[in-house]
DNA sequence: GTTGATATATACTCACGCTATGGATGATGA
DNA sequence: TCATCATCCATAGCGTGAGTATATATCAAC
């Protein structure tokens, strides 16, 4: 039993990885956005939590340093972001959503459920429940990641 | 009702885009493999549906066919795949998996596994479920949305 | 057998990741 | 106080991987 658990876990780890990547390139893909996934999720975490010091941006996307200084430049020559002094640590620089990102940023989400939406609605409740679950778990399994 | 209903499933559907993509940009990083994402997919599909031609490969992961002619070069300089030529149409190249290259899948398979594991195993067999059911709605709305 | 469509390869550009490193600021302790 | 080390970010340089445009070979149809 526990081989067969643990064989059976790890069928699951592999297929979640390839289904997971598979999903999001479907869906970015079809969205027709020109800015990198990255690019969105850095505008949906300055959304969610407010401004954001360039470290901490990197960190929670789990790229380097200065591939997420390059991703805000970006950002910012687009006006979607604003690069601003933290007022406790004059080496900071604290990054903060802007009407404009924050419309891109809805703009784009609403793209993808367009394109998820005719897929979706064809499921059971009990399906969407387990994809909501799975949404969670998906999140919460990343902090486990990282957290080692 | 309609209205709530539409409006969580796009919540959903942005959820899974960012999630998902997270989970995967995570997961890939922490296994230290160098290749890409899509290089692994493409020895995945080989490995389960044998050899495949470049354009079935880029249309299956969603990249343009000169794209996968690039991977597909790396990959059988490697030699994880090698072309071969298809009997019934000469013009295509036809992709096969290595021994080789099904070992590098194997290994990345195992330590994707031995990082998704520690968070794994402290789910309950409820939550695995939803994992599991999770994969195969992914899958599945990944066709349904390329089919239009 | 000529014409048009299709499969792949090549050429070129750009986006985006990495490491290495530098400059500015913060923190520590003699 | 100031010398030292750590930390935060930017810059430089490099490689990969994506895109479009186009060339070449082959198939298909008339």
């Amino acid at each position: 039993m526990d081989d067969d658990d643990s064989g059976s876990l790890d069928r699951l780890a592999a297929r979640l990885l390839v289904q997971g990547s598979r999903f999001s390139r479907s869906m970015s893909r079809h969205t027709g956005e020109q800015r990198s996934l990255v690019a969105m999720r850095v505008l949906s975490n300055l959304l969610q939590d407010g401004p954001l010091r360039i470290g901490e941006l990197a960190a929670r996307e789990l790229i380097a340093q200065p591939a997420m200084t390059t991703t805000v430049n970006r950002l910012e020559a687009e006006g979607l972001v604003f690069r601003g002094s933290d007022a406790e640590d004059a080496r900071a620089s604290v990054v903060t959503l802007t009407e404009a990102g924050s419309a891109v940023l809805m703009s784009f989400r609403a793209r993808a459920a367009a394109i998820a939406r005719p897929g979706l609605v064809q499921l059971a409740d009990s399906d969407i429940a387990v994809l909501e679950r799975a949404a969670d778990l998906l999140e919460q399994l990343v902090r486990s990641i990282s957290s080692r």
